[in-house]
DNA sequence: AAATAATTTCAACGATCGTTGAAATGTGTT
DNA sequence: AACACATTTCAACGATCGTTGAAATTATTT
C-alpha cells in the first residue's frame, strides 16, 4: 500500500512539472508552482526528487523508454519486411520515425501532448539541446540512419546527417503546438491535429532526403556507368 | 553626443541580453547577468528599456525589420526574373527565404548569432512561439506562400501551410546551434557549418513540397490532360 | 501493541528576484 | 555663468526563489 501510495503522489509531481514545464520552460516555472498544481506541500518535491533539476531529469527519464520502444519495434517491423534485394524504403523509414509519435498524440489527447512539447523546446535549447537530447535519443537515433544509409546505399553520410537534422526540427515543431500554424492559415489548418501532421510527414520528409543524397544527376550517373562503387 | 553615447549605451544592454536570452531563455536570465555583462548600472536597463519584458520586445524589433527586408528583396528578384508563363520555382523561392538568412550567418560570425538562436527557441516556445512568431513574421511568411501557391497552382492551400510547418521547423533548428549534429555525426557535421545548411536546405525543402503539394498521380495527370488552368 | 520505517506537514533559512526613487553626474543651450 | 535636460549611480523595497531540518503523521514490520 505504501507503494502504491508513493507511486500516487510522485506521479502527480510528476504530471504537473511535465505540464508547467512544457508550457513555461525550466526556467519559467517555480517548485512553489509545480506543487501548487500536484496538490501537495513544496517540500515533498524534495523528498520524492532531491532537486528541481533532478525532478527535470525524471520527467524526462519516465516517458522516453518508452517511445523509443516504439520507434525500435516499428523499425525493426519494417526491416524484417524487406531483405537485402528488396531494401525497406525511405519512406517507410521515416514513417517508423514519426508515425508511433503523432499516432499517439492523435489518440492520446492529454497523457503525452505536454512531453511532446517539452521536447520540443529542449531539442532548440541551446542549453539543453546538445546535451540532454544526445543523450536520450541519439542510440536509436543512429539505427535509423544505418537503416536510411542502406535506403540510399551511395549517399554521402554527411547528406543524411543533415537530413536528419532538417526532419528533427521539423518534427519537433509539430510537437510544440504554438498555434502559429492556425493564426497563419487563419484557421485551415490547427497546430493540434496530428493527423494531418502524420499524413503529410513522411512523404515530406523522404522526399527531401531522396533529393538531397540521391540528387537526379547522380542518379541518372549511377544508371548510366556503374562506378568503382 | 548626446545621442551617440545613449546608442551606446542602449545597443550594449540589448547585445548583452541578446546573447543571454538566447542561451538561457527569457526566465533563465536574471536583469543583473544582462547589465553586468553589459558593464552598467542595473538600474540603467529600466531607464533606456521600461521592464524585462520590453526589454525582450527591444531585442527582437531590432533586427527583425532588417532581416525582413532582405527577404522580401530576394524573393521579389525572383519574382521578377520570371513572368506569368514561366513561374519562379519552389527551390528559388525557398532558397530567397532562407539564404538571406544563412548567408548571414555564415559571412557574420557573431553578430546575428545570438539573434537566430533566439528565434530559435521563441519558435518552439508554447508561450512565445504562437503570437511573438505571428506578429513579426506572418506578413513576410504570407508572401511567401502566395508565391509557393503560384508555383504551384493546383495545390491544397492545406498542404502548403505544414509545408512551411515543416520548413519553419527544419530552419529554425538548424539555427539553434545545439551541437547536437556534432555529437550525432561524431565530428563529420558541425551545428554552425551554415554553409552546408545552406547547400542543403532548398534543395530538401523543395523536394518536400513538391512531393506533398505536388504527388506524382497528379503530376502524370497534370502532364496528360492539361486542365482549366 | 510496540517499534521501525516511510511519508507528509510546517516554518523558516539566506539569496536573489524585478523594480524604483532620489541623488549625483554629465551634456548641450542660452 | 546659469540653466534645463539626459544619463548614470547608489541603496533599497517587498516578493519570491530553491532548499532544508525537525516535528507530526501514517504505514509496515515485529
Amino acid at each position: 500500500m505504501a507503494q502504491k501510495k508513493k507511486k500516487a503522489t510522485s506521479d502527480r509531481i510528476l504530471n504537473a512539472a511535465e505540464r508547467l514545464f512544457a508550457q513555461h520552460g525550466f526556467d519559467g516555472v517555480t517548485m512553489r508552482q509545480i506543487m501548487r498544481a500536484a496538490g501537495a506541500d513544496v517540500a515533498l518535491a524534495y523528498y520524492h526528487f532531491k532537486s528541481k533539476r533532478d525532478l527535470f531529469d525524471a520527467v524526462m527519464l519516465r516517458r522516453v523508454e518508452v517511445v523509443n520502444e516504439m520507434r525500435l519495434q516499428a523499425l525493426e517491423r519494417v526491416e524484417r519486411s524487406h531483405d537485402k534485394d528488396d531494401p525497406a524504403t525511405v519512406e517507410e523509414i521515416i514513417a517508423a520515425f514519426v508515425h508511433p509519435l503523432l499516432d499517439q498524440l492523435a489518440r492520446n489527447q492529454e497523457e503525452w501532448r505536454h512531453y511532446y512539447a517539452l521536447i520540443a523546446q529542449i531539442n532548440n535549447s541551446p542549453e539543453f539541446g546538445g546535451a540532454v537530447m544526445t543523450k536520450y535519443f541519439d542510440p536509436l537515433v543512429r539505427r535509423f540512419i544505418q537503416a536510411l544509409r542502406r535506403a540510399m546505399p551511395d549517399s554521402d553520410p554527411a547528406d543524411i546527417f543533415w537530413g536528419y537534422q532538417f526532419l528533427s526540427g521539423a518534427l519537433t515543431l509539430t510537437f510544440a503546438e504554438t498555434g502559429r500554424l492556425d493564426n497563419l492559415s487563419e484557421g485551415l489548418c490547427r497546430s493540434d491535429d496530428m493527423d494531418a501532421a502524420n499524413a503529410r510527414m513522411p512523404a515530406f520528409i523522404a522526399a527531401g532526403f531522396r533529393a538531397l543524397c540521391m540528387p537526379k544527376p547522380k542518379l541518372a550517373q549511377l544508371k548510366a556507368k556503374p562506378k568503382k562503387k
